[in-house]
RNA sequence: GGGCGAAUAGCUCAGUUGGUUCAGAGCGCCUGCCUUACACGCAGGAAGUCGGGGGUUCGAAUCCCUCUUCGCCCACCA
């Protein structure tokens, strides 16, 4: 049996973390453990990017998951945390791209077949960091589970979702005006393209009528766009309209004549009133120009640069840039356009202004508006499932401040552009036949035409890589086929992710959920806060205010690292770290696991060599303190249970610290000392209480420091081999064990001891010197408690000894709110004056206090409208303090004082 | 332009259905201690008009209104 005093005064995890991590592995204690009587309880990995390293927000995303599930675990249910990687389109060919642009390259010069190939090589050798890095935190996933959303199976499960959709017409080809990225050279789902207030400009620009010598003003902040302009609209009961609705103007620099048209989708109180309609490249402006049957002519091409690109001409493809501007870079033509605009006396005032503008949230590039083909699937018939689930409290958000948000995105929801100009991806199952224009999504690729026998084409772009994540609760279990992982986990649980994805992901997932599998694929969303600094600007790599958990993991520990999030911050709220002291905001963690280690190094040589029941105990030797820290013990067990089946992580950890340091640590250790070594029937149960207190700290605490806990947990006696803690059973709560009445008994004990130590401090008694004391009890039941536990008070108030009779001593005095007074002998020391001013000064107080309660309870008003219960605790509460307040009022005059 | 959240000790945050030993914790600070589990510790202590103002109530950090400051989400006002 390894001795305890083997172990050293200081816990270093990093000795154990890594050993312990692969014996869970090695045991198979990640994988669900299956048996009678055990119901599933699943958590799906919020998909890394398969390129990703692991950041904070990580870090605090998946602690959340693995305490759940390390809890659900030891409570006996058949846990599945299932882990993977998503293949994320743009972002993971973002990195690739810039790969291959240090060797002076493009993706267009490997052609795509190599470039997807460059892509695929790149995954294979990195794409398992993030994994690894989850791994080092303590994540208890399955990992022989692991899924990426391009695998083979999961591309079926894609493809097989766009086939259906499109059999059931849900998947259609859109012509309208999309965000487009000209830097990624894709189009964006509304979601990717985020809104952001920047400081732009709007320009008033004059547009001359054909007829005549007046001209219109109208405002814009693009003006380069007025290329492609083929209307300006006006509203109908504008006055400043009439004069002009009906006629034509010409559009600077070009001289193109375009229509004044009155149109009521005009905001009368905007600008001048005159709206410029660029159909191709505005989305409201497209609108107008479906209404009114306008030409839209893209003046843009597709990387950002001017020049006419096509577009819906209706019969006019007469360019409309003019040479010079030709290939100009949109910011740079803006600035040549305004220039023109200003020589030709056009230009009629620019204002400041801040605006939302649509950013690429891969590159945070400006967002074009560009009028394209896409494929969209239609989304109203897909939300109405879950609405109506939602709305019967059948799905839950928390923290539930979010419901609001997330009913008016799916009330409100639009339809999803689904294709991506990119390479890296999904390829979109629809194929063409060239000769016969038959257009199908298919389940296999296809060389003919099913209806003519013509050669086909498929479709060139990929899908939308959230196309892929909306299915992961199923497609990772199997689906389409029906294999006993599907039937066993789907649907599950708990859903772990940050608020930022709710659209992209959540709803997405409850919408796939329902329509491919009839059901809700979780039943909770947990949504975590955001991880900041002090600043409380979100971390992040360009700002350069991250910390990197590693390094955390590597200084403080990987239970450290979890502690300081998971106590950090409440259910949802953000967690604020400060990246310029990580020693301050990871040090509790680091203390509380040396603590437990410590509290292990004196526990270990004093347990019974057996584990002992405490069952087996003789009640008859249990001592008020086995019985209070055993009720204590309960009562721990019950709040954190409670607090972690309401994902009050932070309560669940804030009272299981409290009960290993401030109550078994600080109180129980310290009365228990002197009986261990006595080994007789109280040193045994003595024994036994520890063991049995200890082994529950170490179960409660395993979810949030799963680390430090089983490796204390395994020098446990009676251990067999194969024992682990974290598949040991949660704590059962044996509430019959709570005795509200030993709580108080022993609660008088420790006001004694403290008022006791709180004398000598306030007199500067040194440590060493042993005093007496003695305690005059408020009554027999007192005394008896009192008197039973004279060792433990002499001892922790390092006094020479204590007794029943006060009269006897001069001194130092305290009431306890019982009523019992506390002299501790301090002949010399004594100043009269000072002794009376400190008693006084606790008198006044509880005078004060009581007088607010005599006056509360005086109050007609308050006894006849406040509930009974609280009137009556009140008055109880009135007598309490009385007695104490009568008794400090009497040893103030007994001393003499004023 | 809407909607939401936050504002409590120097710092980071708890405070669940309104009830005076709930004004708390950790860190930091002050005093004294290396008391053979732990100085990553022990004992004691100072510190907050619970953002401002108004209201409801017998009673409010807790409910309502309003203002200020910060943050987030949504939105086709060019």
């Amino acid at each position: 049996m390894p001795g305890p005093t083997e172990l050293a005064p200081q816990y270093n995890p990093q000795t154990v973390e890594g050993g312990l991590y692969r014996t869970w592995m090695e045991r198979g204690a990640f994988a669900p453990t299956t048996g009678p009587g055990r119901e599933p309880y699943v958590i799906v990995i919020p998909p890394p990017n398969v390129t990703g390293v692991l950041h904070m927000g990580h870090g605090l995303n998946n602690t959340i998951q693995d305490v759940l599930i390390r809890f659900e675990r030891s409570r006996g249910r058949e846990t599945l945390w299932l882990p993977g990687t998503d293949h994320a389109g743009i972002a993971t060919q973002n990195v690739v791209e810039r790969l291959i642009a240090k060797e002076g390259k493009t993706r267009f010069d490997l052609g795509r077949p190599a470039f997807v190939e460059r892509v695929w090589a790149f995954v294979r050798e990195t794409g398992s960091t993030i994994l690894e890095q989850l791994k080092q935190i303590g994540a208890s996933c399955d990992w022989s589970r692991t899924r990426f959303t391009l695998d083979p199976a999961y591309t079926r499960a894609v493809r097989e979702v766009f086939v259906r959709l499109w059999e059931e017409r849900l998947i259609y080809r859109g012509h309208r005006v999309i965000h487009w990225c000209p830097r990624c050279l894709t189009a964006l789902s509304d979601e990717e393209a985020e809104s952001k207030d920047i400081e732009g400009k709007l320009y008033y620009i004059h547009y001359p009528l054909t007829d005549g010598p007046d001209h219109l003003t109208v405002a814009t902040t693009r003006p380069e766009t007025l290329l492609g302009d083929t209307a300006v609209v006006v509203h109908p009961d504008d006055p400043r309209g009439a004069p002009f609705i009906g006629k034509r103007v010409k559009l600077p620099i070009t001289g193109i004549e375009i229509p004044v048209l009155a149109d009521d989708s005009v905001d009368k109180e905007f600008g001048t009133g005159f709206v410029k309609v660029t159909p191709a490249h505005d989305a409201s402006d497209f609108e107008i120009g479906l209404r009114r049957g306008l030409a839209m002519p893209l003046i843009m091409r597709e990387n950002g640069t001017l020049g006419d690109d096509g577009g819906d001409r209706k019969g006019d493809a007469a360019p409309r840039v003019p040479a010079e501007l030709v290939g100009l870079d949109r910011f740079e033509a803006r600035k040549k356009i305004v220039k023109l605009l200003e020589a030709q006396g056009l230009l009629a005032k620019v204002e400041s202004r801040i605006h939302a503008v649509r950013h690429c949230y891969r590159c945070d590039s400006i967002v074009e508006p560009r009028l394209s083909d896409q494929w969209f699937v239609k989304m109203k018939p897909l939300a109405e499932p879950v609405l109506d689930c939602y709305r019967r409290g059948e799905i839950t958000i928390v923290p539930e401040r979010w419901n609001a948000t997330f009913l008016n995105w799916m009330e409100n929801i639009r339809d999803w552009n689904i294709s991506r100009q990119l390479w890296w991806g999904h390829r979109i199952p629809i194929f063409t036949c060239t000769k016969c224009k038959h257009e199908w999504a298919d389940r296999e690729d296809r060389t003919t035409c099913p209806k003519c026998g013509g050669p086909v084409e498929q479709d060139a772009d990929v899908l939308d890589t959230w196309f892929s994540s909306w299915l992961w609760p199923f497609a990772t279990l199997g689906w389409p086929d029906d294999t006993p992982d599907l039937r066993r986990y789907y649907p599950g649980h708990t859903l772990v992710t940050a608020p930022e994805i709710l659209f992209f992901w959540v709803a997405r997932m409850l919408m796939a959920g329902f329509h491919f599998m009839g059901k809700k694929p979780f039943t909770t969303v947990y949504l975590t806060g955001t991880v900041r600094d002090t600043q409380h600007r979100r971390m992040s790599k360009s700002l350069g205010n991250g910390i990197d958990p590693l390094d955390v993991v590597r200084l403080y520990g990987a239970d450290a690292l979890r502690w300081t999030l998971i106590a950090g911050g409440s259910l949802g709220a953000d967690v604020i770290l400060d990246p310029d002291d990580l020693e301050t905001t990871f040090a509790p963690g680091r203390n509380f696991a040396n603590k437990l280690w410590n509290i292990a190094r004196f526990l270990l040589p004093h347990l019974p060599a057996e584990a002992v029941r405490l069952e087996t105990i003789d009640p008859g030797t249990l001592t008020l303190a086995d019985r209070w820290i055993l009720s204590r013990a309960e009562g721990a067990v019950a709040e954190a249970t409670k607090a972690l089946e309401q994902f009050r992580l932070d309560e669940a950890t804030k009272r299981c610290f409290e009960f290993a340091w401030g109550e078994l640590a600080d109180w129980y250790v310290e009365t228990v000392k002197p009986r261990l070594a006595a080994g007789d029937a109280s040193a045994r149960a003595a024994s036994a209480v520890l063991l049995h207190s200890w082994d529950t700290v170490l179960r409660l605490l395993h979810p949030i420091v799963p680390f430090i806990t089983e490796e204390l947990w395994q020098k446990l006696p009676g251990r067999r081999p194969g024992d682990l803690l974290i598949t040991a059973p949660w704590p059962s709560p044996e509430t019959r064990r709570i005795d509200a009445r030993v709580e108080a008994e022993f609660g008088a004990v420790q006001q004694a001891i403290t008022a006791i130590r709180n004398i000598r401090a306030e007199y500067r008694v040194s440590p060493k010197t042993r005093l007496a004391a003695a305690i005059r009890a408020s009554g027999p039941a007192a005394r008896g408690v009192f008197e039973s536990e004279r060792e433990t008070i002499v001892r922790l108030a390092q006094l020479e000894s204590v007794t029943s009779d006060g009269a006897a001593l001069q001194g130092a005095h305290a009431v306890l709110s019982d009523g019992s007074e506390v002299v501790v002998a301090l002949t010399g020391a004594i100043d009269l004056g000072q002794e009376c001013r400190r008693l006084s000064d606790e008198l006044t107080r509880l005078d004060k206090q009581l007088d607010g309660l005599a006056a509360k309870l005086a109050n007609e008003q308050f006894t006849s409208r406040a509930p009974a219960d609280v009137v009556a605790k009140e008055r109880q509460k009135e007598q309490a303090w009385r007695t104490q307040r009568d008794a400090l009022a009497g040893k103030l005059a007994a001393l003499g004082c004023g």
